[in-house]
DNA sequence: TTGATTGCAAAGCATTTGCATGCTA
DNA sequence: TAGCATGCAAATGCTTTGCAATCAA
């Protein structure tokens, strides 16, 4: 894992901005946590960034990850996101569009989407009941393309009982 | 408050054939249950449904009615519902059209809509990417109406504190 | 009679809080 | 030095589970 030293940069200045701005301190263990959700492109929860930033900081408590993703997220660097297992996961948000997600309830596999026009709509929508939204949540469950598929290939017809959202993550703990 | 005895009698034939093809039993737990839920139109937690029920039968317990909605939920009568709070709320499903929410992040009033079009592009969308949607969950936060002239008559400018979603609930404990 | 149902208490789980200690600015 | 940050343990809040007693079919 090659640590490249001048990625990151905007990111990094936007999280010492936003501290400095709120009276707060920069501390060893915040810019651990940002370096390491910064490297991790998949949606995470606390407890998957803990596990990360635990093996190169193995004093760092389970609270500061919790405080320093809400911390995140305030700064505008990150995003809360749910995807039904009642789990609070982060994703990047500094200059990434917005976007929504279809949720995979087979194999928990989660594709972000973006649709203009949804996005209007919305907005129309509002209108039309003199609400200003600020923002807003759209996901939809069901069977990605790849189960479709083995669920075609293996004759035994799938079990009947819907299982409960089980998000796939990459995260080794 | 006026019991009509001909009222949910198709709602109530649905939870007991479900109970019947499930090889479950009927009891007055579950019909009391039921009989609350189809009674209040707002959305209710199971602890909402609790303490309303509670008024007609003293004995019962939480967990009863926690197992009750989930059944319920199994059988198309309920919905379930989050609105930010970390709370499952439940609303009426059986032939209720599938709707989508607005939430006031002010007052926590939940304004429902619906919009074809959004839904038609929201299975286009899903098509594109090969994937079989089964259910989905739009919910818009921002202000209503009301809250947006209250913040217009005080002069005094409203906090910036973004306050935490709190559902309004007239359910009277 | 038999196995589903109930309600209590206890357990689970993700997340938050109190507080003494440690550390930035 | 002041007071923010940390990390542990304990608390929280919603929900589920174990289990003995009860009840529907």
């Amino acid at each position: 894992m090659v640590k490249k030293k001048e990625e990151f940069k905007k990111e990094k200045k936007v999280f010492q901005d936003h501290i400095q701005k709120a009276g707060l301190r920069r501390t060893a263990q915040r810019d651990l946590i940002l370096e390491v959700f910064l490297r991790t492109e998949e949606h995470l929860t606390s407890e998957d960034l803990y596990w990360l930033a635990q093996k190169q900081d193995p004093t760092l408590g389970h609270t500061t990850v919790y405080r320093t993703l809400k911390l995140l997220t305030e700064a505008g660097l990150a995003r809360e996101v749910r995807f039904g297992d009642n789990k609070t996961y982060y994703e990047h948000h500094f200059e990434h569009q917005h976007h929504d997600h279809m949720i995979c309830t087979e194999c928990g596999e989660v594709i972000e989407f973006f649709s203009q026009e949804i996005e209007s709509l919305q907005d129309q929508m509002a209108d039309n009941f003199g609400f200003k939204p600020t923002h807003h949540s759209l996901r939809l469950w069901g069977v990605c393309s790849d189960c479709q598929k083995k669920a075609e290939e293996s004759h035994t017809a799938p079990s009947g009982a819907q299982p409960r959202v089980k998000v796939k993550s990459s995260v080794g703990h």
